[in-house]
DNA sequence: ACCCTAGCTGACCGCTCGGTCAGCTCCTGC
DNA sequence: GCAGGAGCTGACCGAGCGGTCAGCTAGGGT
């Protein structure tokens, strides 16, 4: 057979499905590879074989996710300043989480205490990228709250959501985008009004 | 002297504020009971003399918050139907959150790897207990993720930016509270209108 | 002067961690 | 049919983990 068939799925892609799942219920200090061997039903050493550390297995789960959130924020600063295509941004930003939940749930949550990782530092680069244009002539608390919590909040409802469902990404999905896309855009919508005068 | 001065605070009270930290920068699997000592200026079995476990010590951590937003959920049926105590209601979260920041970030993102410890337990619990109150008579997905985002977005970004301060909680934390509140009731109002048309 | 306890510590324990390595078993090209 | 590499494994390593324990040192009560 060629590819192979449903029995066997290529043992990387495999791996690091599992490394990722385990790095965010367990923490990357938390999760053992003896744990993500046995969860993937192969032995340590093949995980070592596979990748050359578990660093290296963070760092290849994580990369598609990386690519994906760094062609989004091509031409970032015009894409946030032009209302519409601020909508469209939100748009592609709710599919990358709903595409990348746990891998966004990682960098999130363990940033910080994984600094020092090459693909960590990469991503917490291009999220700052992200608050500093999003901030550009806006840098007011209010705005740097509403960013914070429309992103982080949504980003941590996905990766919450997603391990409980897993496959049968029918109906429910598009309601939850469809929410998703709503309640980020309500948030986020008074960005470009005068500097918000509480009521 | 009865107390003590500035010079050796209460070691427990030192310990569990070093823990708490450690616990959010570098998980709770990956903070070591070396590193919190170290941290603190005191040995490693000093600190297992104070608390029994690691295990102990995370729940001497947390609860002092849990206790604090057990109170908060005194009475909540009436204080999230009625649409002036839901006000109240979110200000006394941010209070909660403004104060418990570091313990709340590690409820909600280590709580699912941390089950089975008595206050972790505690505490989903009792985020439960919101969750199912707050939906009673609204259980579409836009409220669900609406709250998600609020409360979990809130938590986040209280997390993050209170260490970035520590002390110093002058202006900029009345500045923060008031944009807190503001959005997050902003977010949180639709709550008790009709089942939330798309537009 | 005495003891006793609170506070703290270094030495040590069993265990698991991430990682190395020699060697096993297939499958493929020649 | 056999050479060779890809895939995988168990045995093993030093290091660090959480936790135990005997013992040191003050300081207060009597």
């Amino acid at each position: 057979m060629p590819v192979n068939a449903s029995s066997r799925p290529d043992p990387s892609e495999e791996l690091k499905a599992v490394a990722l799942r385990l790095f965010v219920e367990t923490s990357y200090a938390g999760a053992s590879l003896q744990q993500i061997a046995d969860a993937a039903g192969y032995s340590k050493s093949s995980v070592l074989y596979h990748f050359a550390s578990k660093e290296a297995l963070l760092e290849a789960a994580l990369t598609p996710a990386l690519n994906g959130i760094e062609a989004i924020f091509e031409n970032l600063i015009s894409r946030i300043t032009d209302d519409r295509l601020r909508l469209d941004f939100i748009d592609e930003f709710v599919d990358f989480l709903l595409e990348y939940g746990l891998e966004a749930h990682i960098i999130i949550n363990q940033g910080q205490s994984l600094a020092g990782i090459p693909a960590i530092d990469r991503a917490r680069q291009l999220i700052q990228h992200l608050g500093d244009k999003f901030m550009t002539g806006l840098p007011t608390t209010e705005q740097r709250i509403r960013l914070g919590i429309a992103l982080a909040g949504a980003a941590y409802v996905v990766a919450i959501s997603v391990p409980l469902q897993s496959a049968a990404v029918a109906e429910t999905d598009v309601d939850v985008r469809r929410a998703l896309v709503d309640v980020i855009s309500e948030i986020l919508i008074p960005f470009h009004m005068a500097p918000a005068v509480a009521s």
